[in-house]
RNA sequence: GCUGGGUUCGCCUAGUGGUAGGGCGGCAGCCUGCUAAGCUGUUUGGCCGUUAUGGCCUUCGCGAGUUCGAUUCUCGCACCCAGCGCCA
């Protein structure tokens, strides 16, 4: 569990980390709202003891058949349990307000993550492939006129940022879904195909608090919509990514060290809300409020997690070298990394029409910052430890269809198949 | 949705209104030696303290109630299993 004895234990490296955000936490607060708790706790914990001891007296008396003396205990218990009730309801209070405070504490960065304000400030330390070619249609336009996809029926039917898939560009992304999951479990990973809704005590647990409003769905049904009090216990959200049901499957356990580590590839469709994205990428299956994504997911030991933080980046470049599509890596800065992740790397692909890398993959080492809050552990020796958790997509189908057509689209208005994915879809062009 | 049964340490399992026990697995140590076994200790989380290897609190799915005292009794909730109903 996530106490104020982590931020004790861990104090320097939690105030250097805050420092490079430059973020105002108070962890001072903490630090204070600590040392009262704990010296209250103590007071009523030795109250507590007082109590237990006079209530073994009482039975012996009982057994005695005193009930005179037995009497005279209860009657000097009261003011002591009246007291007890107090402090506890007290030390609920301390507790809530760390709680708040400790549960939305932005995770320890990486030393080698650097200051930015935003997205400037991110590092590119990669290039692969070639970018010369030059095309006079995005993605959309070029699937609209093959008829492949259909945007003004989904905004009829849905809204904004849905779209329907059609005719071979469905089969194109099953390849690529399939495509993705087999290479990855060729390499070890178990396939893991999750629920789509979560509660939202396992939600509070894999991301901050921001995504509540801003990324994620709440499916709640009429009836229990109409009953207001406890709604909190009803609660289910559309996942955003198959991470969070990965991550939650194992929520409360205790892996041994000899289980470790544990590869999942994750198949979902995943829903986000996109709030605060108002005019950006408003066409096209590029930025949308659904999308099918293969996820990569790991619960380590701590010493290792780095070591598979570059394994599952190097899966991410194997799959988009095998698809041969060209991508820079890039480093994310404070500015750009969130409150999970103590270190980020995306891979963002080149798009030909727009002449620019756009974001395709996202790798992350959450270090313990999940799992203290799910609870995760393992047990190794005589120590239980927190498991460290990363995850990383495999393939994000929409947008890696979008840089798949405007890489592969041909003069003549077809999109050529690549090669990695001719056994799946069984033809080489799409389009004729 | 209805009826019944269940939830106890990493896993399995006993238990009862008065300090929660056993087995397996794990860990530490001892003994011995040939395909391994045996013995002892330890195995929820936290607080204080000192390093002496102590004291205390907490913990039997979660929350509330009755009680001097609840794992045990009562109520509510969650989840699991079986049966019935509904259903792709």
């Amino acid at each position: 569990m996530l106490t104020a004895k982590y931020v004790r234990d861990n104090v320097d490296p939690i105030r250097a980390s805050m420092k490079k955000r430059q973020l105002d936490f108070p962890i001072d607060r903490i630090l204070q709202l600590d040392e009262e708790w704990r010296k209250l706790k103590k007071e009523t914990e030795d109250m507590q003891a007082k109590h237990n001891k006079t209530s073994l007296q009482i039975s012996e008396l009982k057994k005695q058949k005193k009930d005179a003396d037995a009497q005279k205990l209860i009657g000097e218990l009261t003011d002591v349990k009246k007291q007890i009730e107090k402090n506890d309801a007290k030390l609920a209070d301390y507790q809530e307000q760390l709680d708040k405070l400790l549960w939305n504490m932005p995770n320890t960065l990486h030393e080698s993550v650097r200051y930015g304000k935003d997205e400037t400030g991110n590092v590119e330390v990669k290039k692969w492939g070639n970018t010369d070619k030059k095309i006079a249609m995005g993605h959309t336009e070029i699937l609209e006129k093959l008829g492949l996809v259909d945007i003004e029926r989904a905004a009829k039917a849905s809204g904004a940022r849905f779209y329907y898939l059609k005719g071979d560009l469905v089969l194109l992304a099953q390849s690529l879904e399939r495509f993705a999951l087999d290479e990855l479990a060729r390499k070890g990973y178990t396939p893991i195909a999750t629920p789509y809704l979560l509660k939202r005590e396992h939600y509070r647990g894999v991301t901050g608090l921001g995504d509540f409003e801003d990324a994620l769905y709440l499916a709640t049904s009429p009836r229990e919509a109409k009953k207001e009090e406890d709604m909190e216990d009803e609660e289910l959200f559309l996942i955003a990514t198959s991470e969070h049901p990965m991550a939650a499957m194992h929520a409360g356990e205790v892996f041994s060290a000899k289980q470790l580590p544990v590869r999942y590839v994750g198949i979902s469709p995943c829903f986000r809300r996109e709030a605060g994205a108002h005019g950006k990428d408003t066409k096209g299956i590029f930025r949308v409020h659904q999308f099918e994504k293969v996820e990569q997911f790991i619960f380590s030991k701590q010493e290792d997690s780095w070591k598979y933080y570059e394994e599952l980046i190097d899966n991410e470049e194997y799959i988009m070298q095998k698809l041969n599509l060209p991508y820079h890596r890039i480093e994310m800065c404070t500015g750009d990394i969130g409150v999970v992740a103590a270190k980020k790397t995306d891979l963002e692909i080149w798009f030909p029409s727009q002449q620019k890398y756009r974001e395709l993959t996202s790798a992350s080492n959450c270090t313990d910052w999940q799992s203290l809050r799910l609870d995760i552990k393992y047990d190794e020796g005589k120590e239980r430890k927190y498991v460290h958790t990363l995850n990383a997509t495999a393939v994000a189908v929409q947008r890696t269809l979008a840089a798949i057509v405007e890489n592969y689209c041909n003069d003549n208005g077809t999109i050529t198949v690549p090669d990695v994915l001719v056994p799946y879809m069984g033809k080489k062009t799409i389009g004729r």
